[in-house]
DNA sequence: CCCAAAATTTAACGCGCGTAAAGTTTTCAT
DNA sequence: ATGAAAACTTTACGCGCGTTAAATTTTGGG
């Protein structure tokens, strides 16, 4: 329990914070900067002068001269997809962890807000920027417009030569994990995907799709289903139905491009009375990509390809520190894939 | 399309800015505090000038004067929950078209996150604060000093007698829809919910549950399962094998708090093979509280009561931004209650 | 065309802090 | 004890903008 001085003495700037703790305000300031830059013992007579009287720098009034602040943005193309939530969770904390102020954003899918944010952004002269981008939907223009002023790194969606680096999933070993499973244990299966997928690594997992089912000496078989935006449970759920009732299918297998559209998919199953799974009883066996957080409690649970969480985060903020620390600029831009985990449940 | 002079002049402050657009620098700070303020004709110069260079103020100098800002903050306390970003976002945007500055937060089911997000909100001196504590685990002595200092309204989680107004759903009017719905059309059902419940919903609920059974001339039964954090769906999987193997279920009616639980439930009762449905062939019925945004597509598809999500969050901001107005402080705390709507699928 | 009201300009101060320069004190190895 | 390096104090300026007061210009009704 901290003691504070309650009420009294309301300390209205750092002089007079500096003059109740008998340090100069210039000595104050630089403790504020880094407390190790100085002595101990002044640095104990501030710590002091802390814990009796309630003081803390006016955030504006620090920010308004430094040329760069401790800002950074952390920019998701969609929050209310717990994939991004978590993965948001995770940098905000690590961006905590080393002393920085992380303002979490969330395009919501729509191309107008991310280039509002990017806008809003750059009035904050961040440190740096983690930016998720919409993908297919994004300006790639004002993005790059962005990145020119702001050091800014890629995770998740990697757009062409912006940014100053990118850090993301390897999409091929998703699709050659699932694929080379599910053929190795029954029919080699099809690939359920949205006609015009937002986000460029749908478009990855379909070349990786085919590729690997080349390989293996299948003829692929994609299956397109209409709809666009952020709904993918609906826009799966309603594509499902529509491939179950015109039997579409060419084997009992299917590989979803993402985890959101295999949850619509089981639920049009389930309505539909089909049974999904790899038992004997079962009419249907689907798989996924992504291992979304909530694929575990799905009818039946969702086997699928899980993202590197922890590595993608951890290194996109590490990525960006080095940036930071680099001046803003890399001299080559460089991009890292994490290659996904195979996670078997019941689905297939 | 708008034409920029791209790259030439680039505008340092403010008054160069003016000085480029022929007009006074206290006028054009004026035109930045209100459009409307100035004269037609001069506001057209400012704006032809702002088309010709790409100016805007410095936010921190703004800020550092104004003892109130156009920041708002927006904390959840869960945001990897789609039922609160679903409600951030709406939030956020009735704050943009307002013409504040929403700033977003989670406690990610922490009190010493909320603690220190309410403390880093306080150094930005926000214009007001929408406020979802994070209920029974919520420092009521730390959210009492904050909301003694900014003006905040309190949602979704009541906290009696903090904040200048709390406005959230009616949890009777969600316990008695779908209880008498269930005792109506079946047997009358058991509470499922956590033994200690994060939220103080939950507390709500289960007294509305005994009341309304009770009323009815039922007897309440309540199934209390083990498992703290916000890992709802786990807790309710884990739970519901327990009461499925130990045949803890007076009838095959349940009830559940809410819909992550119920998730879980689901999940469970598919494992264990028990049909779940208002079907004849199915062993056992299910409802729940929320309409959560995956409710639709779990397997059945679940009835539940829904939040008024759009009355809910529009008289949040409305009623903060009345807040605002009126300099920070109502006469009288008000808590507003918004009654649910009994969404029929297919588990009950 | 005249005049009062409204809007704008000019000039200047303040906000809270970063930061630099010059002078003073403390520290610590010799 | 001594001297230089390190840390601190004092003084002062600058950042970009809000804001005020007095002087000036513009506006619009009669």
């Amino acid at each position: 329990m901290i003691r504070r001085q309650t009420g009294m003495t309301k300390i209205k700037n750092m002089e007079e914070f500096a003059a109740l703790s008998g340090i100069s305000r210039p000595t104050v300031s630089k403790y504020f900067h880094d407390p190790d830059s100085v002595r101990p013992t002044t640095r104990a007579r501030i710590e002091a002068a802390l814990e009796r009287f309630d003081y803390r720098p006016n955030i504006y009034a620090v920010n308004q001269n430094r040329k760069l602040t401790k800002n950074i943005g952390i920019v998701v193309p969609y929050l209310a997809d717990p994939f991004f939530a978590e993965i948001a969770r995770y940098l905000e904390q690590s961006c905590i962890a080393a002393g920085y102020r992380p303002s979490l954003f969330s395009s919501h899918g729509e191309q107008k807000l991310e280039n509002e944010i990017l806008d809003g952004l750059q009035s904050m002269k961040p440190a740096g920027v983690l930016l998720a981008p919409l993908g297919r939907v994004s300006d790639r223009s004002a993005i790059e417009k962005f990145c020119a002023t702001v050091p800014t790194v890629l995770f998740d969606s990697n757009l062409d030569g912006l940014g100053a680096a990118f850090i993301g999933s390897d999409n091929f070993s998703f699709v050659s994990q699932t694929v080379e499973y599910m053929t190795r244990t029954g029919e080699p299966p099809s690939f359920f995907e949205m006609r015009t997928p937002a986000n460029p690594n749908a478009n990855k997992r379909r070349k990786a799709y085919v590729e690997v089912m080349e390989r293996l000496g299948f003829e692929p078989h994609i299956i397109k289903v209409d709809g666009k935006g952020w709904a993918f449970e609906e826009i799966g759920h309603k594509g499902a139905l529509k491939v179950l009732a015109e039997n579409e299918l060419r084997t009992n297998s299917v590989l979803c491009s993402n985890d959101r559209l295999a949850i619509g998919f089981l639920a049009a199953c389930y309505e539909q009375g089909i049974r999904v799974g790899r038992r004997d009883d079962c009419a249907l066996r689907l798989a996924s990509n992504d291992d979304h957080p909530f694929a575990k409690f799905t009818c039946p649970s969702l086997t699928t390809a899980a993202h590197d969480y922890d590595n993608v985060a951890g290194r996109s903020v590490e990525t960006l520190f080095e940036l930071i620390e680099s001046g803003g600029k890399f001299e080559t831009r460089s991009e890292t894939l994490f290659p996904a985990r195979l996670v078997l449940r019941d689905s297939a």
